[in-house]
DNA sequence: GATCAGTTTTGGAACGCTCCAAAATCGGAA
DNA sequence: TTCCGATTTTGGAGCGTTCCAAAACTGATC
């Protein structure tokens, strides 16, 4: 900055100037700065930018899994806001990893990120809370008090797969949860309630919502002496992995075996696997986090925000041959 | 910091000393600043830091399409060893497009981060190899001239997909290319060497990775007089959405119409789809250039590295009908 | 030519850390 | 007790910006 400042013949201060774009510069010094700048190849310190600012114009985004197509649409969602609005993005990501995450929301906050986004949390919710205290932080699939929180109704979400499966006759319909990961825990609570209420006997087997869990899972379930026959898995991941670990012993779905999933990836889509799913719109919620985040941000007393959103039933082929409908490709 | 020094009774180098994990330190100097740091939630400011020290031990990933489930491989490889090393990685999605890809570049020279790796790279050339002077840069499926590259020989890739499928007896073979993506041009050229090689006559539909762009690639095929009777789309993502769109026009894979892909992404790996395809090992292409990042950052004249792994074909139920493709749900 | 009210430019104090040379302290040995 | 070398601690300059109050210009008016 000093270079360009001699060899522009100004002070340092004008460069400053000229570089955050005032607008109350002469033309003259504006285009010797902008000239001498470019022959120099300068370009602002970003750190030294941000410690005198106080200030970073940067949102961190934590996300638990890179390979789940449902966090890479909530990341979308949350790009289009930051974007529109001259945000930088990072993300990092976990890897189902607690540890790893609660590193990425430290090195965050040491970065002083304006804003952090977490999608898919496992860490501690004090943990969160205290970050809330530093950063503007918004909460996207998990519910946690005192931080900005967008969800959907992942208990009703699970009920409305489980009454599905009910309608269509099904009894015995046993559940792939989500083990330690964000929002398993409704879905979980949502299938035992739906289950109590129509008097039948849950049978949960635990996953972590990796397609290695689900291949697991079920060699479980199919080592049983009465197989189920239905399963509810708590993503469309390990749906998807479940189906053709159950087609490779073959199995074939629906005809012996049905299964829902949870997200409506475009992975379910794909008429191949038309699998049936509980929708949830990730870009919209990526959206509205990275909203709040910003106005939070603007305003740090904004009421703390919890939005619901209701989930939706998508009927595919993996539960009822008759309905399958084929859908395209986004 | 200060803060730290004063309720601690030491000078702010001691607190500086300890923050960084010196061994010269008393043990009860040690833990009297310990103690309150903890006592105020003290956390070192990373700008500062980086400012003092001229290195902010972050990495920045530039990647093409979160959506592509290659990339998130590639990102993993990447993240296992900078996590091993301690180094922060943060990513930056560019959403295939090419001046948000640039700004991302940019943003991360202005953190000044020790070393960028970019994925699918589309920016000009001459844009990297100046950003290569200021950080250490790693391009991963794009070959630069003077910047560390890891990539597959995407040429002798393409080559195998339209010899076999020319072993298989086709004769009329399309190709959706990738359009200005990381590799396309390559891809493109091995596919019509290949052809001129078979003596058959070339086939090129422009897609550009995409879903979206597949879709359009199948029905511009399907509107001519003769379609092709083999299709080598130049990546898994658009062969998969390719055979979703000629199965809802009718066409059945690979009886009438013969699919092979590129990348070898889990997508393709399911036997709902059981997609042929190239292999192209994306973790480990991420271990190597982020090694290769790391061994810049350490000894800066290191000459260039440009590393080129062999594809392989990976022969599945998309191009042969003995390897038996299970029906779809219905 | 002096005065005045803008408009444009500048000097220098922060910002929170690291790093180095110098100062203080320590623990034996004489 | 004194001295010496080793160990531990400290003061303060410097990193590259921003931001503010003050200085320097400008041009119109008398």
């Amino acid at each position: 900055m000093r270079d360009v400042a001699k060899l522009a013949g100004v002070s340092t201060s004008l460069v400053s100037l000229v570089m955050r774009g005032a607008t109350t510069v002469s033309d003259r010094r504006h285009a010797a700065v902008l000239a001498a700048a470019r022959e120099l190849g300068y370009r602002p310190n970003a750190a030294a930018r941000s410690l005198a600012e106080d200030r970073t114009h940067t949102v961190g985004v934590v996300i638990d899994d890179l390979h789940n197509p449902f966090f890479a649409d909530v990341i979308e969602g949350i790009h289009d806001v930051a974007n529109a609005r001259d945000m930088f993005l990072i993300v990092a990501a976990s890897w189902q990893d607690e540890q790893v995450e609660h590193r990425a929301i430290e090195r965050f906050l040491e970065h002083r990120v304006d804003g952090i986004v977490l999608v898919g949390l496992r860490t501690s919710h004090a943990i969160v809370r205290e970050a809330g205290r530093l950063a503007a932080v918004a909460s996207v699939g998990v519910v946690i008090q005192e931080i900005d929180s967008i969800v959907s109704d992942d208990e009703l979400g699970a009920e409305l797969a489980v009454d599905h499966l009910v309608a269509l006759g099904h009894r015995d319909i046993a559940h792939i949860s989500g083990g330690r990961g964000g929002g398993a825990v409704s879905r979980r609570v949502g299938y035992l309630n739906a289950m109590a209420r129509h008097r039948l006997a849950p049978h949960v087997v635990e996953g972590d919502y990796t397609e290695h869990s689900a291949v697991a899972a079920i060699e479980t379930l199919l080592a049983e002496t009465q197989p189920p026959t239905a399963i509810f898995a708590a993503n469309d991941v390990m749906a998807v992995s479940a189906i053709n670990r159950l087609q490779d012993e073959g199995r074939r779905v629906p005809d012996d075996i049905s299964v829902v999933g949870y997200d409506n990836t475009s992975l379910g889509a794909l008429n191949h696997i038309s699998l049936t799913t509980i929708n949830q719109p990730g870009r919209d919620m990526g959206h509205r986090s990275m909203t709040a985040i910003l106005d939070r941000i603007h305003s740090p007393t904004t009421p703390t925000l919890h939005a619901t959103i209701a989930p939706e039933l998508i009927r595919r082929g993996t539960t009822d041959g008759t309905t399958a409908v084929p859908s395209r490709p986004r």
